[in-house]
DNA sequence: TGACAAACTTACTAACCAGTAAGTAAAATA
DNA sequence: TATTTTACTTACTGGTTAGTAAGTTTGTCA
Protein backbone atom coordinates (compact mmCIF):
# COMPACT_ATOMS: atom_id res chain seq x y z
CA UNK A 1 0.00 0.00 0.00
CA UNK A 2 1.18 3.29 -0.90
CA UNK A 3 0.31 6.30 1.35
CA UNK A 4 0.05 9.48 0.43
CA UNK A 5 0.56 12.12 1.91
CA UNK A 6 -1.61 15.10 2.97
CA UNK A 7 -3.54 13.41 0.49
CA UNK A 8 -6.75 15.46 0.09
CA UNK A 9 -4.66 18.60 -0.16
CA UNK A 10 -2.44 16.56 -2.98
CA UNK A 11 -5.23 15.28 -4.66
CA UNK A 12 -6.71 18.63 -4.80
CA UNK A 13 -3.69 20.69 -6.01
CA UNK A 14 -3.61 17.96 -9.17
CA UNK A 15 -6.93 18.37 -9.94
CA UNK A 16 -7.05 22.36 -9.71
CA UNK A 17 -3.43 22.13 -12.21
CA UNK A 18 -5.01 19.63 -14.62
CA UNK A 19 -8.72 21.59 -15.04
CA UNK A 20 -6.39 24.23 -16.49
CA UNK A 21 -4.08 22.31 -18.48
CA UNK A 22 -6.89 19.91 -19.81
CA UNK A 23 -10.01 20.82 -18.99
CA UNK A 24 -12.56 18.65 -16.84
CA UNK A 25 -13.27 16.15 -19.69
CA UNK A 26 -9.75 16.05 -20.37
CA UNK A 27 -8.71 14.15 -17.14
CA UNK A 28 -9.61 11.09 -15.43
CA UNK A 29 -9.54 10.02 -12.12
CA UNK A 30 -6.64 7.11 -13.54
CA UNK A 31 -4.58 10.07 -14.38
CA UNK A 32 -4.51 11.29 -11.04
CA UNK A 33 -3.82 7.77 -9.45
CA UNK A 34 -1.19 6.98 -11.74
CA UNK A 35 1.00 10.27 -11.00
CA UNK A 36 0.56 9.54 -7.34
CA UNK A 37 1.44 5.85 -7.67
CA UNK A 38 -1.93 4.51 -6.16
CA UNK A 39 -5.24 3.22 -7.50
CA UNK A 40 -8.42 4.68 -9.02
CA UNK A 41 -10.35 3.47 -6.27
CA UNK A 42 -7.99 5.34 -3.57
CA UNK A 43 -8.87 8.81 -5.39
CA UNK A 44 -12.40 7.61 -5.28
CA UNK A 45 -12.52 6.74 -1.51
CA UNK A 46 -10.95 11.03 -0.89
CA UNK A 47 -13.51 12.05 -3.75
CA UNK A 48 -16.61 9.54 -3.97
CA UNK A 49 -17.57 11.53 -7.64
CA UNK A 50 -16.18 13.62 -9.71
CA UNK A 51 -18.26 16.47 -9.20
CA UNK A 52 -17.19 16.20 -5.85
CA UNK A 53 -13.57 16.83 -6.60
CA UNK A 54 -14.33 19.53 -9.43
CA UNK A 55 -16.92 21.42 -6.49
CA UNK A 56 -13.88 20.93 -3.77
CA UNK A 57 -11.47 22.40 -6.13
CA UNK A 58 -13.87 25.39 -6.90
CA UNK A 59 -14.85 26.13 -3.48
CA UNK A 60 -11.38 25.79 -2.03
CA UNK A 61 -10.24 28.61 -4.47
CA UNK A 62 -13.55 30.53 -3.59
CA UNK A 63 -12.15 30.57 -0.14
CA UNK A 64 -8.23 31.26 -0.92
CA UNK A 65 -9.63 34.47 -2.80
CA UNK A 66 -11.60 35.77 0.31
CA UNK A 67 -8.62 35.27 1.98
CA UNK A 68 -6.45 37.13 -0.20
CA UNK A 69 -8.87 40.25 -0.38
CA UNK A 70 -9.49 40.60 2.78
CA UNK A 71 -5.78 40.23 3.96
CA UNK A 72 -4.29 43.82 4.93
CA UNK A 73 -1.53 42.81 2.27
CA UNK A 74 -4.08 43.26 -0.52
CA UNK A 75 -6.96 45.13 1.52
CA UNK A 76 -4.85 48.18 2.09
CA UNK A 77 -2.88 48.69 -1.32
CA UNK A 78 -3.86 51.55 -3.29
CA UNK A 79 -6.13 51.04 -6.06
CA UNK A 80 -3.79 50.67 -9.09
CA UNK A 81 -1.58 48.19 -6.61
CA UNK A 82 -4.60 46.12 -6.57
CA UNK A 83 -5.08 46.08 -9.95
CA UNK A 84 -1.35 44.75 -10.50
CA UNK A 85 -2.10 42.06 -7.47
CA UNK A 86 -5.09 41.14 -9.65
CA UNK A 87 -3.06 40.96 -12.94
CA UNK A 88 -0.33 39.13 -11.22
CA UNK A 89 -2.42 36.22 -10.54
CA UNK A 90 -3.32 35.33 -13.88
CA UNK A 91 0.50 36.47 -15.25
CA UNK A 92 2.53 34.54 -12.60
CA UNK A 93 1.96 30.94 -12.71
CA UNK A 94 -0.95 30.75 -14.69
CA UNK A 95 0.36 32.19 -18.60
CA UNK A 96 3.46 30.72 -17.82
CA UNK A 97 2.85 27.21 -17.15
CA UNK A 98 -0.11 27.52 -20.06
CA UNK A 99 -2.93 26.80 -17.79
CA UNK A 100 -6.29 29.27 -18.10
CA UNK A 101 -8.34 30.57 -15.52
CA UNK A 102 -10.80 27.97 -13.46
CA UNK A 103 -13.63 29.57 -14.46
CA UNK A 104 -12.99 29.88 -18.19
CA UNK A 105 -11.96 26.41 -18.43
CA UNK A 106 -15.25 25.30 -16.94
CA UNK A 107 -17.75 27.84 -18.85
CA UNK A 108 -16.26 26.22 -22.36
CA UNK A 109 -17.70 23.08 -20.99
CA UNK A 110 -20.31 24.65 -18.91
CA UNK A 111 -23.16 22.25 -20.95
CA UNK A 112 -21.39 19.06 -19.96
CA UNK A 113 -20.31 18.77 -16.17
CA UNK A 114 -22.82 18.48 -13.11
CA UNK A 115 -25.40 20.99 -12.33
CA UNK A 116 -23.44 21.13 -8.41
CA UNK A 117 -19.93 22.14 -10.14
CA UNK A 118 -21.97 24.72 -12.37
CA UNK A 119 -23.76 26.41 -9.49
CA UNK A 120 -19.94 26.73 -8.20
CA UNK A 121 -18.53 28.48 -11.02
CA UNK A 122 -21.43 30.51 -11.16
CA UNK A 123 -20.60 31.53 -7.73
CA UNK A 124 -17.05 32.09 -8.48
CA UNK A 125 -17.56 34.42 -11.06
CA UNK A 126 -19.64 36.69 -9.27
CA UNK A 127 -17.37 36.93 -6.48
CA UNK A 128 -14.11 37.79 -8.92
CA UNK A 129 -16.57 40.68 -10.83
CA UNK A 130 -18.09 42.02 -7.28
CA UNK A 131 -14.31 42.67 -6.60
CA UNK A 132 -13.07 44.00 -9.36
CA UNK A 133 -16.06 46.20 -9.88
CA UNK A 134 -15.61 47.30 -6.08
CA UNK A 135 -11.85 48.70 -7.00
CA UNK A 136 -12.89 49.80 -9.99
CA UNK A 137 -15.26 52.08 -8.23
CA UNK A 138 -12.54 53.05 -5.68
CA UNK A 139 -10.26 53.95 -7.94
CA UNK A 140 -12.36 56.49 -10.13
CA UNK A 141 -13.36 57.82 -6.81
CA UNK A 142 -9.59 58.22 -6.32
CA UNK A 143 -8.95 60.07 -9.77
CA UNK A 144 -6.49 57.08 -10.59
CA UNK A 145 -8.62 54.57 -13.34
CA UNK A 146 -10.40 56.65 -15.66
CA UNK A 147 -13.30 55.38 -17.77
CA UNK A 148 -16.96 55.86 -18.95
CA UNK A 149 -19.77 53.57 -18.24
CA UNK A 150 -20.55 51.69 -15.46
CA UNK A 151 -18.10 50.47 -13.13
CA UNK A 152 -19.91 46.89 -13.19
CA UNK A 153 -19.15 46.89 -17.65
CA UNK A 154 -15.47 47.68 -16.98
CA UNK A 155 -15.09 44.61 -14.53
CA UNK A 156 -16.99 42.38 -16.80
CA UNK A 157 -14.69 43.56 -19.70
CA UNK A 158 -11.25 43.14 -17.67
CA UNK A 159 -12.38 40.20 -16.08
CA UNK A 160 -13.11 38.58 -19.59
CA UNK A 161 -9.92 40.28 -21.81
CA UNK A 162 -8.07 38.12 -18.90
CA UNK A 163 -9.84 34.87 -19.02
CA UNK A 164 -9.69 35.24 -22.89
CA UNK A 165 -6.21 36.42 -23.38
CA UNK A 166 -4.83 33.33 -21.26
CA UNK A 167 -6.55 31.18 -23.81
CA UNK A 168 -5.25 33.11 -26.37
CA UNK A 169 -1.71 32.72 -25.04
CA UNK A 170 -2.13 28.61 -25.92
CA UNK A 171 -2.54 29.26 -29.22
CA UNK A 172 -0.16 32.29 -29.86
CA UNK A 173 2.50 32.71 -27.01
CA UNK A 174 2.37 34.32 -23.85
CA UNK A 175 3.47 37.27 -25.25
CA UNK A 176 0.21 37.74 -26.66
CA UNK A 177 -1.36 38.30 -23.14
CA UNK A 178 1.24 40.36 -21.36
CA UNK A 179 -0.32 42.56 -24.71
CA UNK A 180 -3.82 42.63 -23.43
CA UNK A 181 -2.73 43.45 -19.76
CA UNK A 182 -0.79 46.47 -21.34
CA UNK A 183 -3.46 47.46 -23.23
CA UNK A 184 -5.83 47.00 -20.32
CA UNK A 185 -3.85 49.63 -18.05
CA UNK A 186 -3.87 52.26 -20.58
CA UNK A 187 -7.02 52.01 -20.83
CA UNK A 188 -7.68 52.45 -17.26
CA UNK A 189 -4.82 54.88 -16.56
CA UNK A 190 -4.27 56.87 -19.41
CA UNK B 1 -30.18 2.27 -45.33
CA UNK B 2 -30.88 6.11 -43.87
CA UNK B 3 -29.08 8.61 -46.79
CA UNK B 4 -28.41 11.86 -45.32
CA UNK B 5 -29.03 15.31 -47.69
CA UNK B 6 -25.78 17.13 -47.91
CA UNK B 7 -24.11 14.85 -45.76
CA UNK B 8 -20.68 16.22 -45.73
CA UNK B 9 -21.91 20.05 -45.18
CA UNK B 10 -25.08 18.65 -42.36
CA UNK B 11 -22.04 16.65 -40.36
CA UNK B 12 -20.08 19.89 -40.46
CA UNK B 13 -22.86 22.10 -39.30
CA UNK B 14 -23.60 19.49 -36.46
CA UNK B 15 -19.57 19.55 -35.76
CA UNK B 16 -19.24 23.38 -35.58
CA UNK B 17 -22.59 23.43 -33.85
CA UNK B 18 -21.12 20.90 -30.91
CA UNK B 19 -17.55 22.36 -30.96
CA UNK B 20 -19.43 25.66 -29.64
CA UNK B 21 -22.07 23.81 -27.29
CA UNK B 22 -20.14 21.06 -25.76
CA UNK B 23 -15.97 21.20 -26.78
CA UNK B 24 -14.15 18.97 -28.67
CA UNK B 25 -13.95 16.31 -25.57
CA UNK B 26 -17.64 17.00 -25.22
CA UNK B 27 -19.09 15.43 -28.18
CA UNK B 28 -18.54 11.89 -30.47
CA UNK B 29 -19.56 10.48 -33.21
CA UNK B 30 -22.44 8.67 -31.90
CA UNK B 31 -23.87 11.87 -31.28
CA UNK B 32 -23.76 13.19 -34.27
CA UNK B 33 -24.94 10.08 -36.17
CA UNK B 34 -27.83 9.28 -33.89
CA UNK B 35 -28.99 12.78 -34.24
CA UNK B 36 -28.90 12.49 -38.06
CA UNK B 37 -30.24 8.72 -37.94
CA UNK B 38 -27.34 6.98 -39.20
CA UNK B 39 -24.82 4.80 -37.49
CA UNK B 40 -21.13 5.76 -36.30
CA UNK B 41 -19.60 4.24 -39.23
CA UNK B 42 -21.45 6.62 -41.48
CA UNK B 43 -19.83 9.89 -40.19
CA UNK B 44 -16.27 7.60 -40.34
CA UNK B 45 -16.99 7.39 -44.18
CA UNK B 46 -17.06 11.02 -44.49
CA UNK B 47 -14.04 11.81 -42.08
CA UNK B 48 -12.25 9.00 -40.98
CA UNK B 49 -11.15 10.79 -37.18
CA UNK B 50 -11.76 12.92 -35.23
CA UNK B 51 -9.18 15.56 -36.22
CA UNK B 52 -9.96 15.51 -39.35
CA UNK B 53 -13.97 16.65 -38.61
CA UNK B 54 -12.48 19.00 -36.13
CA UNK B 55 -9.83 20.53 -38.95
CA UNK B 56 -12.46 20.74 -41.12
CA UNK B 57 -14.57 22.60 -38.92
CA UNK B 58 -12.11 25.49 -38.51
CA UNK B 59 -11.07 25.33 -42.24
CA UNK B 60 -14.02 25.95 -43.59
CA UNK B 61 -15.06 28.65 -41.14
CA UNK B 62 -11.98 30.39 -41.82
CA UNK B 63 -12.44 30.45 -45.71
CA UNK B 64 -16.06 31.75 -45.00
CA UNK B 65 -14.58 34.56 -42.39
CA UNK B 66 -12.13 35.73 -45.66
CA UNK B 67 -15.39 35.46 -48.06
CA UNK B 68 -16.99 38.05 -45.82
CA UNK B 69 -14.31 40.38 -45.28
CA UNK B 70 -13.48 40.50 -49.00
CA UNK B 71 -16.98 41.08 -49.90
CA UNK B 72 -17.85 44.78 -50.49
CA UNK B 73 -20.91 44.52 -48.17
CA UNK B 74 -18.71 44.10 -45.32
CA UNK B 75 -15.29 45.50 -46.93
CA UNK B 76 -16.65 48.74 -48.13
CA UNK B 77 -18.31 49.21 -44.15
CA UNK B 78 -16.57 52.52 -42.27
CA UNK B 79 -14.30 51.31 -39.75
CA UNK B 80 -17.03 51.64 -36.91
CA UNK B 81 -19.79 49.66 -38.71
CA UNK B 82 -17.21 47.26 -39.62
CA UNK B 83 -16.79 46.32 -35.60
CA UNK B 84 -20.45 46.68 -35.23
CA UNK B 85 -20.49 44.17 -37.58
CA UNK B 86 -17.83 42.12 -36.02
CA UNK B 87 -19.79 42.56 -32.71
CA UNK B 88 -22.74 40.84 -34.52
CA UNK B 89 -21.24 37.73 -34.91
CA UNK B 90 -20.62 37.03 -31.75
CA UNK B 91 -24.08 38.33 -30.44
CA UNK B 92 -27.12 37.02 -33.37
CA UNK B 93 -26.21 33.34 -32.88
CA UNK B 94 -23.57 32.70 -30.64
CA UNK B 95 -24.33 34.01 -26.82
CA UNK B 96 -28.60 34.07 -27.70
CA UNK B 97 -27.35 30.27 -28.36
CA UNK B 98 -25.75 29.47 -25.19
CA UNK B 99 -22.30 29.06 -27.89
CA UNK B 100 -19.01 30.23 -27.28
CA UNK B 101 -16.46 30.56 -30.61
CA UNK B 102 -14.88 28.37 -32.07
CA UNK B 103 -11.44 30.00 -30.62
CA UNK B 104 -11.82 29.99 -27.08
CA UNK B 105 -13.48 26.67 -27.27
CA UNK B 106 -10.69 24.61 -28.52
CA UNK B 107 -8.06 26.52 -26.91
CA UNK B 108 -9.57 25.89 -23.59
CA UNK B 109 -8.88 22.17 -24.38
CA UNK B 110 -5.73 22.98 -26.64
CA UNK B 111 -3.44 20.67 -24.98
CA UNK B 112 -5.91 17.55 -25.43
CA UNK B 113 -6.74 18.02 -29.28
CA UNK B 114 -4.39 16.67 -32.32
CA UNK B 115 -1.87 19.06 -33.40
CA UNK B 116 -3.36 19.11 -36.21
CA UNK B 117 -6.09 20.50 -35.29
CA UNK B 118 -3.80 23.48 -33.07
CA UNK B 119 -2.53 24.60 -36.02
CA UNK B 120 -5.75 25.02 -37.38
CA UNK B 121 -6.73 27.21 -34.42
CA UNK B 122 -4.05 28.99 -34.79
CA UNK B 123 -4.30 29.96 -38.08
CA UNK B 124 -7.88 30.75 -37.67
CA UNK B 125 -6.96 33.33 -34.16
CA UNK B 126 -4.13 34.88 -36.23
CA UNK B 127 -6.35 35.83 -39.06
CA UNK B 128 -8.93 37.29 -36.84
CA UNK B 129 -6.44 39.15 -35.08
CA UNK B 130 -5.35 40.50 -38.45
CA UNK B 131 -8.86 42.06 -39.35
CA UNK B 132 -9.04 43.60 -36.56
CA UNK B 133 -6.16 45.53 -36.05
CA UNK B 134 -6.54 46.76 -39.72
CA UNK B 135 -9.82 47.85 -38.92
CA UNK B 136 -8.12 49.39 -35.91
CA UNK B 137 -5.32 51.10 -37.92
CA UNK B 138 -7.77 52.46 -40.22
CA UNK B 139 -10.25 53.77 -37.91
CA UNK B 140 -8.15 55.46 -35.96
CA UNK B 141 -6.58 57.04 -39.08
CA UNK B 142 -10.33 57.97 -40.12
CA UNK B 143 -10.65 59.68 -36.58
CA UNK B 144 -13.76 57.44 -35.65
CA UNK B 145 -11.49 55.14 -32.74
CA UNK B 146 -9.79 56.45 -30.52
CA UNK B 147 -7.13 54.29 -27.97
CA UNK B 148 -3.68 54.76 -26.73
CA UNK B 149 -1.01 52.17 -27.39
CA UNK B 150 -0.40 49.80 -30.25
CA UNK B 151 -3.33 48.51 -32.61
CA UNK B 152 -2.22 44.63 -32.20
CA UNK B 153 -2.39 44.88 -28.21
CA UNK B 154 -5.72 46.92 -28.84
CA UNK B 155 -6.95 43.92 -31.21
CA UNK B 156 -6.08 41.61 -29.05
CA UNK B 157 -7.57 43.23 -25.95
CA UNK B 158 -11.23 43.35 -28.01
CA UNK B 159 -10.84 39.83 -28.84
CA UNK B 160 -10.27 38.39 -25.84
CA UNK B 161 -12.73 39.93 -24.23
CA UNK B 162 -15.36 39.14 -26.75
CA UNK B 163 -14.00 35.67 -26.23
CA UNK B 164 -14.03 35.41 -22.72
CA UNK B 165 -17.64 37.09 -22.15
CA UNK B 166 -19.05 34.50 -24.19
CA UNK B 167 -17.89 32.01 -21.93
CA UNK B 168 -19.27 34.39 -18.95
CA UNK B 169 -21.92 34.31 -20.65
CA UNK B 170 -23.30 30.68 -20.07
CA UNK B 171 -22.88 31.19 -16.52
CA UNK B 172 -24.07 34.78 -15.49
CA UNK B 173 -26.58 35.11 -18.45
CA UNK B 174 -26.15 37.12 -21.82
CA UNK B 175 -26.90 40.64 -20.23
CA UNK B 176 -23.24 39.86 -19.53
CA UNK B 177 -22.19 39.70 -22.92
CA UNK B 178 -24.12 42.98 -23.65
CA UNK B 179 -22.17 44.93 -20.94
CA UNK B 180 -18.84 44.04 -22.16
CA UNK B 181 -19.35 44.77 -25.88
CA UNK B 182 -21.14 48.39 -24.54
CA UNK B 183 -17.92 49.22 -22.66
CA UNK B 184 -15.83 48.27 -25.93
CA UNK B 185 -17.13 50.54 -28.11
CA UNK B 186 -17.42 53.09 -25.06
CA UNK B 187 -13.31 52.46 -24.80
CA UNK B 188 -13.31 53.24 -28.33
CA UNK B 189 -15.45 55.86 -29.29
CA UNK B 190 -15.24 58.49 -26.87
C1' DT C 1 -28.45 -3.59 -69.14
C1' DG C 2 -24.04 -4.04 -66.77
C1' DA C 3 -20.30 -2.06 -64.24
C1' DC C 4 -18.86 0.77 -60.96
C1' DA C 5 -18.58 4.01 -57.39
C1' DA C 6 -20.79 6.47 -53.56
C1' DA C 7 -23.02 6.13 -49.28
C1' DC C 8 -24.18 3.70 -46.24
C1' DT C 9 -24.99 -0.84 -42.35
C1' DT C 10 -23.46 -4.66 -39.56
C1' DA C 11 -20.51 -6.24 -36.44
C1' DC C 12 -16.65 -5.78 -34.17
C1' DT C 13 -12.15 -4.25 -31.31
C1' DA C 14 -9.29 -2.42 -27.79
C1' DA C 15 -8.94 1.28 -24.84
C1' DC C 16 -10.76 4.16 -21.54
C1' DC C 17 -14.23 5.97 -18.34
C1' DA C 18 -16.56 6.79 -13.57
C1' DG C 19 -17.92 4.25 -9.99
C1' DT C 20 -18.49 0.12 -6.50
C1' DA C 21 -17.96 -3.78 -3.17
C1' DA C 22 -15.20 -6.39 -0.49
C1' DG C 23 -10.87 -7.15 1.52
C1' DT C 24 -6.33 -5.62 3.90
C1' DA C 25 -2.77 -3.15 6.31
C1' DA C 26 -1.46 0.27 9.43
C1' DA C 27 -2.29 3.76 12.62
C1' DA C 28 -5.04 5.83 16.33
C1' DT C 29 -7.62 5.07 20.32
C1' DA C 30 -9.66 2.89 24.32
C1' DT D 1 -3.22 -5.21 24.12
C1' DA D 2 -7.84 -5.20 21.73
C1' DT D 3 -10.82 -2.47 18.89
C1' DT D 4 -11.93 0.63 15.71
C1' DT D 5 -11.04 3.87 12.06
C1' DT D 6 -8.39 5.55 8.20
C1' DA D 7 -6.42 4.82 3.90
C1' DC D 8 -5.78 2.25 0.88
C1' DT D 9 -5.77 -2.41 -2.93
C1' DT D 10 -7.98 -5.92 -5.65
C1' DA D 11 -11.16 -6.98 -8.75
C1' DC D 12 -14.88 -5.85 -11.04
C1' DT D 13 -19.15 -3.57 -13.72
C1' DG D 14 -21.58 -1.32 -17.37
C1' DG D 15 -21.10 2.25 -20.41
C1' DT D 16 -18.71 5.07 -23.86
C1' DT D 17 -15.02 6.08 -27.00
C1' DA D 18 -12.61 6.36 -31.77
C1' DG D 19 -11.79 3.57 -35.26
C1' DT D 20 -11.99 -0.62 -38.74
C1' DA D 21 -13.24 -4.37 -42.03
C1' DA D 22 -16.42 -6.47 -44.70
C1' DG D 23 -20.82 -6.54 -46.70
C1' DT D 24 -25.14 -4.11 -48.82
C1' DT D 25 -27.97 -0.82 -51.20
C1' DT D 26 -28.58 2.86 -54.42
C1' DG D 27 -27.71 6.01 -58.01
C1' DT D 28 -24.87 7.13 -62.22
C1' DC D 29 -22.97 6.49 -66.42
C1' DA D 30 -21.11 3.74 -70.51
Amino acid sequence: MVKIANSKRTILNMAEDLLQVKGFNGFSYAHIASELGVKNAAIHYHFPTKEELGRAVIKRYRDRFQLWINNPRVKDLSPDKKMDWFFGIYTDGRVDEGKVCLVGSLEVEFNTIPEGLQAEVEALHNELLAWLQATLEEGRQAGVFHFNGEPASKAALILSSLQGGLQMARALGTQKFSAVVEQLKLDLLA
